[in-house]
DNA sequence: TTGACTCAATTCATATATGAACTATTCATA
DNA sequence: TATGAATAGTTCATATATGAATTGAGTCAA
């Protein structure tokens, strides 16, 4: 409950910055993402953004509507789709991101590095330990 | 997305609990808050479950439907709803709340309670900071 | 007392989230 | 080489999430 609620305290301070560009934080994590990794596939930019394939098909749909990324076939692999950005999409980035990474510092002031960087190791901790839970399955 | 991809690893598991009786995380979550706090309006709810007042009303309805919980107006105040439990919904409660207690002891496992408790304090420091950053505006 | 305003719950439109099922391929192997 | 298992992306059905707009009540001041 508390990581839903931080959570839920932090996104619409994020979401304010996202719906002044007509975006969503969804279409957010993918500009993000194939900005920083370049273009990829569908299935690993679902790993990326931590959002499910089933979803993301829709995100993919309507930043491509938009004219932000582009759908390509991968010539060796028939059922393969490759995603990257346009060049709309990158300057809609460069827009962005400045504010949001303001946004992240100022947030990240409230609290001294050290107790900072044991915060983030503490998640990392959880995550890798349920995940290696899940593999012994 | 350290906050995300923690949620996305633990939820599953709440999650599998959940399904197999029938219900969901936001279900489950109206269904406890109910349970520990006795009956409350549907405004008082959704602070309490962390779920915006147009998606509980949904929600509420749905476990309404399969008689988990009941809507009874407000003798004094006609456009409020007092929600509670029902003897069906309870007995789910009890039900479900074991297996998920003993879920949430299998996490915390993981991690020495020093370590444990600097992580909640960590995130209610940030909670708390920016709530007070909202009502400056 | 009535009109402007606030409140509580709800509805609406649009965007996701989730698990199951589907389709077209590609692979592994008998 | 046919063929069943595994892949990648997608569709479907159902449940939420979010912000804007509604509806029906209360409230309060001119």
């Amino acid at each position: 409950m508390l990581l839903m609620r931080t959570l839920a305290v932090v996104m619409p301070h994020f979401r304010a910055i996202y719906s002044a560009h007509q975006i969503t934080d969804q279409q957010w994590r993918v500009l993000r993402v194939l900005w920083q990794g370049g273009s990829c596939r569908l299935s690993t930019l679902a790993e990326r953004t931590l959002i499910a394939a089933p979803a993301l098909v829709g995100v993919v749909d309507r930043l491509e509507k938009r004219g932000l990324v582009v759908r390509r076939g991968v010539s060796n692999n028939r059922r393969a789709v490759d995603i990257s950005v346009t060049e709309a999409g990158l300057s809609l980035y460069h827009a962005v991101q400045p504010q949001v990474s303001d946004l992240y510092q100022q947030i990240m002031a409230g609290m001294p590095a050290d107790k900072w960087d044991a915060l983030r190791q503490s998640l990392d901790m959880i995550c890798v330990r349920v995940e290696n839970l899940d593999k012994k399955l």
